[in-house]
DNA sequence: GCGAGGTTTTAAAGCGCTTTAATACCGAGT
DNA sequence: ACTCGGTATTAAAGCGCTTTAAAACCTCGC
């Protein structure tokens, strides 16, 4: 139908020079043989047709494919994060990254199966819901690490960020700035919401402030930060100086019922959130709250992967990183009424 | 099922029914030919061996690859639901998809040539901002949409939403109310920007309003909206009774300030926003606004390029989408002092 | 029992590239 | 002149699948 110029290949770059098409190979992925100067005319060529190896051709050939493949879920901007500083790490290693998420109707088996067929040589899984098993099943297929997610045994290569040191840094900042009546606005049921609780609970107790821990009932959106905030107004009790929210998500509800209500944040009552959402990032939320190193996530992550491909490691390991906090301006000084 | 062994293979299913791997082949694509009962006989040995077809292979062998390559952002939340619903819509058409990102350090051109290296035989450009000679160029290679971008030349398939008509809908959805004082928060530069402050002179032209029109210089984020919501109040004179705001990201700026200041939105001030953003669903914020809608924009993307795909189509298309009003919390009649 | 005509099946030629074993080449050394 | 030890180049065998022309196998009617 349409395509008057067929693709460019190896063939014609090899006819272009004067050359073997295994010559041409060679040059092009940099591989040893080649003299200098041949180099120099097979890359010209190449150049001047605009040539382009074909993938498929390559992948088939080849035995390995170089390319790493990432489950994500699109909708999240904490993937979309990690993909980028992904991109970046993948390539200093010489690998490529391929990508697919899941969706409503495309679960992540399916996307997982996808990576596969692409012949990924290793995964990334972000954040995946599959149960240990499957993951340990995978596994056996081809190297996985699965990033942010607590997988029960150690049989899988893990990098995840110490959430309940973050939860514990909150607390401090909070007790350095003078606070005492430290709330904690709870996540709901989860691993990660309870790891965060228990950040939360080892904090007051290290301050000293053990019999002055508050946990809130709450969940992980903005619902159910308003709520929590609504409760804490109606029952006419002084407010606590300062809440730490499991997430960023409900920290920006609670925070959004407060100043509805004329409660001055960080005046009369500081805030705290978690993951360092766009939100959180917004002028006019400013959300003080505990962000993750994504580059340093994403290149544990790689470099986890690529000692297994190279043969370097077999057992498994777990990586854990500290998180940091971001001071914004909803954190001050506790009122002194 | 699974196998620790090598990966199987055609030749293994084959071997499995005792047959060639060509009416295997043939059975697994519901190709024409094999009888019923050899079809039976294949699907059941592929499936009890766990055959999973090469990918490589199969887009080397075949002269079509049947994948279609998105380009998007991935950190855009709009981005992120085109992609889910394209990833239905094309299943459909028996494709599949490749994504590909651009990040800060991975420019679109790039990204492009990831897609056209898988061998996609169409691409859906999400937002590009190539100019549009390079599009040109691209859709020689190979058919190309791009979606909610305008290209000069109609020389290029386009899918896109008739930004005018959503903020006429948004002002004839005020004036309905009763409202007479309708300013626009504008976008600032740029072509979208444009044609949705058209849009808003438009609709009060044609409500008889013109000579009320009022369009508030501003831009496309939270910061802009704020600015233009401390400058509104300073003034002292009276407010408008309604602000139809560029985007939902201006429109959350100035209700934040709003908010804050103690006016009351919708009792004082009516706001719509635009682009039904994740935000303005959030509980707390309610924005009435103007959505697309992502399925129809996505259904008719991958129509185009079937439609080409398949030579029923030379010429190009632009399809104008009409966006739907979201009312939300934000708007109601005006205040009657 | 035989061939026409239809249905199933298969042999074999790639797809565009990688890779390895083998060949060609080129002084240096004897 | 002639081998030797490199180095530079290439022929050729795949990679796992698709596809098409041809072969094999069927009825069935006469």
């Amino acid at each position: 139908m349409l395509n008057p110029e067929r693709r460019v290949r190896l063939d014609d770059v090899a006819a272009e020079v004067g050359l073997s098409t295994a010559s041409v190979s060679l040059v092009l992925r940099g591989a040893p043989g080649p003299s200098a100067a041949t180099r120099e005319r097979v890359l010209a060529a190449a150049e001047r047709l605009g040539y382009r190896p074909d993938r498929a051709a390559s992948l088939l050939a080849a035995h390995r494919s170089r390319l790493i493949g990432v489950l994500l879920d699109v909708r999240s901007t904490f993937h979309a994060e990690l993909v980028e500083d992904l991109h970046e790490t993948v390539e200093q290693h010489g690998y490529d990254l391929v990508l697919s998420t899941i969706t409503r109707s495309r679960g992540e088996q399916r996307a997982i199966e996808t990576l596969l067929d692409s012949r990924c040589e290793a995964l990334v899984l972000l954040g995946p819901e599959a149960p240990a098993k499957r993951l340990v099943a995978l596994d056996r297929q081809v190297p996985v690490v699965t990033v942010s997610r607590r997988v029960g045994a150690a049989e899988v290569d893990v990098v995840r960020v110490a959430d309940d040191v973050g939860v514990g840094q909150a607390v401090e900042h909070l007790t350095g700035l003078g606070h005492r009546d430290i709330a904690y606005l709870d996540g709901g049921p989860g691993l990660i919401a309870a790891e965060r609780c228990r950040g939360y609970q080892g904090a007051m107790r290290g301050a000293g402030l053990a019999e002055r821990s508050r946990v809130l009932p709450g969940g992980p959106d903005e619902e159910a930060g308003m709520q929590v905030a609504r409760a804490l107004l109606d029952t006419g009790e002084p407010l606590p100086t300062a809440v730490v929210a499991f997430n960023d998500r409900s920290a920006v509800g609670l925070l959004d019922v407060f100043v509805r209500s004329g409660v001055d944040v960080p005046g009369q009552v500081s805030v705290v959130g978690y993951d360092d959402d766009l939100v959180a990032r917004l002028a006019h939320v400013a959300l003080t709250t505990v962000g993750q190193d994504t580059r340093k996530l994403t290149e544990h992550a790689i470099a986890l992967l690529v000692e297994r491909l190279d043969g370097t490691r077999t057992e498994h390991r777990e990586v854990v990183l500290p998180p940091y906090l971001v001071i914004r301006g909803t954190t001050g000084p506790p009122r002194t009424t």
